[in-house]
DNA sequence: GTTACAGTTGAACGGTTGTTCAACTGTTTG
DNA sequence: CAAACAGTTGAACAACCGTTCAACTGTAAC
């Protein structure tokens, strides 16, 4: 949780900015849900989770081939599909030694296209 | 920059692991797009931020209706309207005293939209 | 069992980042 | 001009975050 409900003052504009801040307030989404979507953006900002799932999309990767890869150790990469598991936004099986990633959901790549759209302009 | 091209061991999978890892290499975006992208996902990745750009869907608002708005200092709104200034997610204009700001672009919307639609799940 | 490699984990370190505070500019009003 | 309010800015502080390092677990092969 920041710093709301402080003591700030009310600006003293006309009465008109009252009541654009009322209708406003209604239609905000609530506090939690706002906390939840940015969240789920912090994920996708850091370069190295990008990457990551750059790679794992269409592709089933192992640890190590994304360390490799990404020119990165194993243990920076794994620290951060931890993160990725536990946001859903990978999933993983085992095969002999090696731990196999993969995208859990098609549903993250529609966003990513939609910001590769916005920042090619 | 980050710590790419360290001295990482290339692991000793079969080689099929290989041949995936050339793939991949190919298909990546390049590296500059991963940050640029990384960065534009940062913006949205706190939650002062996206209640701005909540707060600004549809309406201008004033900088210290916004502050009122979230509990928050005129200061610190002012402090994250500048990031969001220098990305180009929004604009304003002076009006007297009053400086107003607006989204600069519909294209925001919809990657809040199908973000919205992915934690509602 | 032991060796070797894949992967995970927690602590620690350094860099980043958001808010606060105080000082500042810009505009309007008297 | 001075007073009052809107907004901006830079430094400072605390909290957060990603990588490193070292120690660990798990599996396969000998």
């Amino acid at each position: 949780m920041k710093n709301h409900d402080k003591n700030i003052p009310l600006c003293e504009c006309e009465e008109l900015h009252e009541s654009v801040i009322n209708k406003k307030r209604e239609e905000m989404p609530d506090v939690s849900t706002l906390y939840t979507l940015a969240d789920f953006f912090k994920i996708f900002g850091d370069s190295t989770r990008i990457s990551i799932l750059f790679a794992l999309d269409g592709e089933k990767m192992c640890v190590c081939d994304i360390a490799a890869m990404l020119g990165m150790t194993k243990s920076a990469v794994s620290h951060q599909l931890k993160i990725l598991r536990t946001s859903d936004l990978v999933t993983y099986e085992r095969s002999g030694k090696n731990v196999f990633y993969s995208l859990a959901d098609e549903h993250v790549k529609d966003i990513i296209e939609k910001a590769l759209e916005h920042i090619s302009e």
